[in-house]
DNA sequence: AATGCACTGTGGTCGGACCACACCAGTAGG
DNA sequence: CCTACTGGTGTGGTCCGACCACAGTGCATT
């Protein structure tokens, strides 16, 4: 048993008896590395670990946001793991693109099955924004990567809509790269605007089937013509 | 920009380019702090994070085998991550069981697609272990997870069978804790057991939506059972 | 030729030190 | 009285140097 896991350990510990709980603040490096009788060096690993996993973010300085402190928002630490992954050729990309198909359709379906309780506001705005034709390349699939994890969103699933950021994220370099050589961009990007309000008006109007469908169709249509997975 | 963050840049540049592929050793501890002009602590908290996605594993000593590798079996690091956000209250249990409904009736819908070419025996394996009536509830459910484990690798998305495996274990502390207090656990295994093989009767025989719809019931009963979720 | 043991390189751990940073309180100036 | 500066203080960030345990390697002994 290495030193830094059973830091991690104590922390899991703690956490999982209520002893910590979001929001509250790590004793320091320092304390922590007195209390569990190791050296500084070992508490900070298993810091880095905890960061890497999302569970805490540290800050330099004093006061009350200083400090490693547990994250009251579940974010998307997979990203990294998945990029890293895809990196290392051990998930093939086509695996990731079916992936977000089977979450995705699944989250719209959920979605449109109780449209009249959702608020399509954040991703009516996404679309608003992404309508811009001038608007850079980078900031367009940026805009649909949060258009999408709204989307997953609706459905109102905290992991399905975290795994499903994680996905979208990590594969954006790779999106941004082959879009850029696709010939006839603003064709391409003006079917992709087209698709994206006919999904919305789908969940909008609880046609649970319909919905699916068409996300389907455009992340399989567009990883097709971008070459992509 | 922290230091120990350029450092894994620079890994994951290496092993984008192809510099550095499954199986490959990384430098020494020594050799990339001199490398990179960074100490070895920050060096260490690098290879830790590495570590803690998964993406190298590290070992003392010397010979072939020793220091940091990046490892060729893609594994599940996604379990340690889960378990803690499931400490800290992130993600609701609900949440989670929903997921694996969602990932394992899409798993055995697909395999049961192409039954002609499957490999059933690690899954038929697993569900002869499980008969044994003089299990241990620890030894059983984690014949369990590893059965699920197994019917969704069936699907052949390496990315759906990772998630899988670490929603699974995240969980099997929660399950081996609610099935200890369930009146009639004999019963219940028995259940289970008639459940499983039903499953993959219906994933060999090819009949996809029967599959899906059991595999469904089967989760989603079972937490009901147990009042977890 | 077979056996045992010192050598060497690896990660694991530690203590101490200094830095940059951000807040906070006390103080000098208006 | 209020404002603005300025030091103090505690935080994580980084580094250095050292020693340990471990596992192969190869030489020396038998």
């Amino acid at each position: 048993m290495k030193t830094y896991e059973l830091v991690l350990r104590r922390v899991e510990a703690d956490l999982a008896a209520g002893r910590l709980r979001p929001g509250d603040r790590l004793p320091g490096e320092r304390a922590l590395a007195a209390e569990f009788e190791v050296s500084r060096p070992s508490v900070r690993e298993a810091i880095r670990v905890l960061e890497a996993m999302g569970i805490v973010r540290t800050a330099v300085g004093s006061g009350p946001d200083a400090g490693a402190v547990i994250v009251t928002e579940p974010s998307a630490p997979l990203t990294a793991i998945l990029r890293l992954h895809l990196a290392t050729r051990h998930l093939p990309m086509g695996d990731i693109v079916r992936t977000r198909v089977l979450l995705e359709s699944w989250a719209v379906r959920e979605a449109a099955g109780a449209a009249e309780s959702l608020d399509l506001g954040p991703a009516t705005a996404l679309l608003d924004a992404m309508d811009d034709t001038d608007l850079a390349p980078e900031r367009f699939h940026r805009l649909d990567a949060e258009f999408h994890v709204a989307l997953a969103a609706l459905a109102g699933n905290a992991l399905v809509s975290t795994i499903m950021g994680s996905l979208r994220e990590a594969i954006h370099g790779y999106v941004l790269e082959a879009a850029a050589q696709l010939p006839g961009w603003d064709r391409v990007a003006d079917g992709l605007r087209r698709e994206h309000r006919a999904v919305l008006a789908a969940v909008a109007a609880g046609e649970e089937d319909r919905a699916a469908e068409l996300v389907t169709a455009h992340i399989e249509g567009f990883y097709r013509t971008a070459r992509v997975g």
